[in-house]
DNA sequence: CTAATATATGAATGATTGCTCAGGTATTTG
DNA sequence: CAAATACCTGAGCAATCATTCATATATTAG
């Protein structure tokens, strides 16, 4: 029974795994999990409409958190928590000139993938 | 009082926004809703560790879903639900072979999004 | 036709997530 | 120094989501 793989379910598919070398495979060339867990989470990150507004608006360059709240018409407080999780995937940077913070994309891989999900999502 | 921007938080930005002509230049260049939602839904799609091992490996070639709940360690129900929500937004596609139904990435977009998002999360 | 296999799907449920509220920190002004 | 402004952050609540369970559909075998 060396070529059966364990699942998860109660409606198993059979006990047969259909291409078990593929299957090996995947795994072989599959991330770490912690590397997945972080793919991930820069993904979620622009999982949110609100969210997404906000980034495609800073690819047009900077903006502080007033401007973004207005632009958004969300709370400050909202888009600081929305700019702490961003910041924290390091998909935005900020620069302090005096009260003021001003946002704006990390790096050029932000607008590439903004640009890419859209151009997929419009075809 | 043409200046001000309406914020929705009680703890609202004074009454003045800073920039007011950046934020009417972003309200002119951001996306529509629909679009904006679609976007969001596609990154989403990818936001799971679960689903996006799962894609990770369709860029290795085409598997069934038995060897995707075999590779995932998760019920077959569990992967079908998933790759509906791949299919959905048009990450995923599949081809049928007797019983056995075969997904692959639909196109070049989504291993680009995936190399995209994985340099950055890499650096 | 019936039985078996592979996959799909609706409903229910526990875990995440977005927002608000109520504070707290950093910077400038007087 | 104290007051004001711009922003941050922890806790709590409502909505969303991933999984499971039960059932339904599609294809092949007999």
């Amino acid at each position: 029974m060396e070529n059966q793989q364990e699942t998860a379910g109660p409606d198993l598919c059979g006990v047969r795994c259909i291409h078990t070398e593929r299957v090996a495979r995947a795994g072989e060339e599959a991330l770490e999990a912690a590397t997945l867990d972080r793919l991930a989470r820069t993904f979620g990150a622009l999982s949110d409409p609100t969210r997404l507004k906000l980034v495609m608006a800073l690819s047009g360059g900077e903006m502080c958190v007033c401007d973004l709240a207005a632009f958004l018409k969300v709370s400050p407080s909202a888009v600081s928590h929305q700019l702490a999780r961003l910041r924290d995937l390091c998909l935005v940077k900020r620069r302090r000139q005096g009260q003021v913070l001003y946002y704006s994309l990390d790096d050029e891989h932000v607008a590439g993938l903004l640009e890419l999900g859209l151009a997929h999502a419009l075809e």
